[in-house]
DNA sequence: GTTTGTTTTTAACGATCGTTAAAAATAATA
DNA sequence: TATTATTTTTAACGATCGTTAAAAACAAAC
């Protein structure tokens, strides 16, 4: 009896998984209102009126992806932070920031969907769960700041984090752009080298100030 | 006789002219799919098919908006590095980003299409006008490079005008996005400033290696 | 004033869209 | 096995899309 009633539960469950993964793909790869419920179908191998019965509308089927993969991505982002406090500030962050883009080059999709939906008209109503696009950026950032201890001011501490999300969300959102600028291909090895090279470059400099705070002046 | 045949061509072109205005302002705010000949046509103050009249088809319009919006870009750019060879460099650097800001800020057209539309699927047919999308940016480094005398490797000059470029685009063509985790205005004076100041904190050591070269070291 | 050329407006096409409703198929229950 | 519940598929709706064609309006030429 139990077995039975799991059977249903499961099937119910495989079809709507293979919905949010359909959808995952193709919301990661056009913007909101480009991406169809048709394509969406497809994707998941399912007939497209389909997903309006496991996703009454399409703003529903949105909101459910941006929460699916950005919650996947505040998980590992907790996981990344594990064992950084016995280490000296330097070596954890190196680590952090290790973890953080090895995880960022394997998925994508957060990213995409934010370098792809962030630019929204103004004096019209946000795209569904704009809300969510918006607070990725936010936490991202906080969660970098709970990760690493920095001394410095608000402002200080606020332009690190911000530039360090901007260039990752970029650099791995919008890769094939800058991957195709720079002749390397998309996801490849040394793009992601370069990516990492780049970013720690530019930001180390701050990030060493913020470290160590004013014992260096 | 020539002045009646002006008055035709004027008139022409001021309906030309206004389709133009139109589409820089509805592309400016939509991805290409999502930005449509209704929306344009409204923009501009005309029935939608007469843009069809002027512009064959969607594409040739996007790509003349993106021609359109480069070309003034690149014009004023040249503007920008008159004057700088008279200086040293730090102030001819300080000038020419001064310059370079103010411009973005007034004009970010170019900026926000560029946000809107460089993430583009893989394996499908790219937007029209895709490659002058990409283009832009290249180019936009080139010109810093050609206004600012810099010393350092060919990665290393990459690096800084690729982050510094890349800033750009984002904290003004994602200016709505950005000013509003910020809480500040998008387009004020406060928001501006805190760009300029935020990409210049963390470019500047990078930057002032460049203009020495390896003097300091 | 009439004819010709150009521009603008109107109407409509075939296509795709998100969504709904009903039929068909499948699964569960008695 | 028959009935009920659930899931899937089919058909179609009203809406919008880019585009085309024709009618209307306007402008230029004679």
């Amino acid at each position: 009896m139990n077995r039975t009633k799991k059977k249903k539960s499961t099937k119910r469950k495989q079809t709507r998984e293979k919905i949010l993964e359909g959808a995952i793909h193709v919301f990661s790869n056009y913007p909101y209102c480009t991406a169809s419920i048709r394509m969406i179908g497809k994707a998941a191998g399912i007939d497209h009126p389909l997903v309006n019965y496991y996703f009454p509308t399409k703003s529903m089927l949105f909101e459910e992806v941006i929460k699916q993969v950005t919650d996947e991505y505040f998980q590992a982002n907790i996981s990344w932070i594990n064992g950084l406090e016995q280490l000296d500030p330097e070596t954890a962050v190196d680590l952090y920031i290790d973890r953080f883009f090895d995880f960022a080059a394997k998925h994508q999709s957060a990213l995409r969907i934010v370098a792809l939906n962030m630019v929204q008209p103004e004096g019209h109503d946000d795209i569904p769960g704009y809300e969510q696009v918006r607070n990725f950026f936010a936490e991202t950032k906080q969660t970098f700041i709970n990760a690493i201890p920095m001394h410095g001011t608000a402002d200080e501490i606020e332009t690190f984090t911000n530039v360090f999300n901007t260039l990752a969300i970029n650099y791995l959102g919008a890769g094939n752009y800058h991957a195709s600028i720079l002749g390397l291909q998309p996801g490849s090895p040394e793009y992601l080298k370069w990516v990492k090279e780049t970013v720690m470059l530019v930001t180390l400099p701050q990030l060493r100030k913020l470290i160590h705070g004013n014992k260096q002046k």
